[in-house]
DNA sequence: TAGTCAAAAGTCAAAGATGGTCAGAGGGTG
DNA sequence: CACCCTCTGACCATCTTTGACTTTTGACTA
């Protein structure tokens, strides 16, 4: 194994594989020092080897009894239809209730997600909910939205 | 356990859920002295553990046969839950994300949503989403939590 | 009754314990 | 050489633990 950052991955990838529950938790000064390096380190193996597209979910926690907790999950196959998309909702400019019902629709007709659970995230981003200006209403839209994409890929079967 | 906030959190609960009354009364000092920790550190459970969201009520007194009393509040009507958590929005100044996670923890366990809709909402709500001002988010959040409250009012047949 | 005192509980800010971020240095490979 | 990963460390954010100081309450005393 050629750098540090390989081996801590398949150090966790490892002990990952052998818990009973899909899950680890871990204390980042620990593995720091276990594999002498900087604290810092274990970020970098996280962000680039244990993302969402890879199929692993992290959580952690600061202060006194701190931890990082690393979750395995398993993705939606229907990727191709989350990054369509999300590519619309990059591309387009203002999203407004209507652009937003039909992202939702669509999701539905994917079974995605459920009717009751579209219905829920359509009054969220409704222009009664945000009531604020048209751009700052897009904003948050467009960030909400994004932010769904990013929990349905991997949601049903993680 | 990692840390002694969440020990002596759990020891209280448990004894809650073992009394018959919903509610436990308690001695500041001797539960510090059973935990060997300073009797403050009781207050700091209590007041990041045991807050009117999550569902607690927490009444006290000073002086010779001083208590804490801990009540568990048990609303029978959905109702209920609904304007109590409503109140509760409108009320707090600011609405960070362990506000908004409490919130929905106690909507799954008052059987108002389902596990999955609450983790939804929750990344929606998050802090990485609505990437804003403190004073914004705690607006954005407020506004649709209430529009999650609507919505769920009437599908509770309210 | 008013004053005093001791026994609780409350408050708050500092210190401690973790994890996160980011920009720049370092190194390997085409 | 150019580029892309890796590695590092200074600085930041968040949660917990501690202890000094404050407030409240009830009992006892003058």
């Amino acid at each position: 194994m050629r750098n540090i950052s390989d081996v801590i991955e398949q150090y966790l990838k490892q002990v990952l594989k052998e818990s009973q529950a899909n899950a680890i938790e871990i204390k980042r000064q620990d593995i720091a020092q276990r594999f002498e390096c900087v604290p810092s380190q274990i970020n970098y193996v996280i962000n680039t080897r244990f993302t969402v597209e890879k199929g692993y979910l992290v959580e952690s926690k600061r202060g006194g009894g701190g931890y990082i907790r690393i979750r395995r999950v398993i993705l939606h196959e229907k990727q191709d239809v989350l990054s369509s998309l999300m590519d619309i909702i990059h591309e387009h400019p203002r999203l407004n209730e209507q652009l937003v019902e039909n992202v939702l629709i669509r999701l539905v007709e994917e079974q995605m997600m459920h009717e009751q659970e579209a219905q829920l995230i359509y009054h969220l981003l409704s222009d009664e909910a945000l009531n604020l200006q048209v751009d700052d209403r897009s904003y948050i839209r467009r960030q909400q939205l994004l932010a769904l994409m990013k929990v349905l890929r991997y949601r049903n079967g993680g």
